[in-house]
DNA sequence: TTCCTCATGTAATTCGTTACATGATTGC
DNA sequence: GCAATCATGTAACGAATTACATGAGGAA
């Protein structure tokens, strides 16, 4: 088990929709999961090959023509992935780099801590558009997915919707609160 | 610069209040701004030094007679300090491995989904409830702190209010989703 | 023919956590 | 005398990013 990690679930969940390459499982996490998740290839890759080792993945043949590499999920994979699945996830400790310099900003000036609020709340009002246009898009296409489908695509994006939001309203009442 | 990471500044930060030691720093961390950054001793004692190697940060030698060491932020230190502080905060891709749990779910029982997001939202509850404890401290010691020491304490505290409570409501409306 | 996307991989480096190791001091 | 906390550090490992390297295929 050289290389146990968190990618390793990620790449067997991807595998557990259906058989892809590593490259279609770097596009998978950038199209659909990628507000909650994020993997490159140099750690794909290397899990790929390490899951294959260990035979919870397998390359699967179809037409050997051409250069691509494509995985499916095996029995014994899919076993480890939904014990891993069933365990709670793990208390992930916070790191927020924005959240430490504005407690430490106490030699700014008011104006610069303004700003630096506002920008913030700009990021998360770019964040809350895209979120939107993505939640039509999933109404829009209501029949191609199915309504099983259509919660765990829909569930983790109304989480980035809302906590957008609220972050939004802090950055209101923080931008209030500075002028007194 | 052997060791240039987010920790150099976090260290940087806590010392620009007052100077301490590296044990002082980690107490800072895991007491003051806990709910949104950590820090371990594996790390901060090495950075710590490399830090005074490079003149951002030097020994103050009060009473020689301890094994404490306790250290200040130089003038170059601070000079380094305020222009990463001035520096927009850096993007931090998402990682929410609840998120990537539920997203991959389709295979697991309703009911194992149900517990799963309540068990996410009890520790939300817990954390709320942990924030109202703080937020009272602050209150009830208004006059320990002078109003500006306030906000940058009580700024990611509310944060941490606003954020919980909106995770909370999510789970609720998921609870009442899923049940459809 | 040039650029873009597809496609796979390695190497180097950095970053972060955990375990290990040690010992002084303080309060009960 | 014992436990808890204070206090500093190293080693090993594991995880993640970035840069590097290569090349096919298709579109403009």
């Amino acid at each position: 088990m050289s290389v146990k990690n968190k990618t390793r679930y990620a790449i067997l969940g991807v595998l557990n929709v259906s058989p892809c390459t590593g490259y279609d499982i770097k596009k998978y996490c950038d199209k659909i999961i990628a507000h909650f998740w994020n993997e490159n290839y140099g750690h794909i890759y290397p899990v790929l090959k390490s899951l294959q080792e260990e035979g919870l993945i397998e390359r699967v043949e179809e037409e050997i023509q051409d250069r691509k590499k494509k995985y499916a999920i095996t029995t014994k994979g899919r076993e480890e992935f939904l014990n891993w699945l069933k365990e709670p996830a793990n208390y992930q400790p916070a790191r927020s780099e924005f959240l430490l310099k504005l407690s430490f900003s106490k030699d700014l000036k008011r104006e610069e801590i303004r700003s630096m609020i506002l920008s913030y709340k700009e990021d998360h009002m770019k964040k809350l558009k895209d979120y939107g246009k993505m939640e039509a898009y999933i109404e829009q296409n209501q029949t191609t997915f199915d309504k099983d489908q259509r919660f765990f695509i829909h569930a983790p994006l109304r989480y980035g919707i809302i906590s957008a939001k609220s972050v939004v309203s802090w950055c209101d009442e923080m931008l209030n609160e500075i002028d007194l």
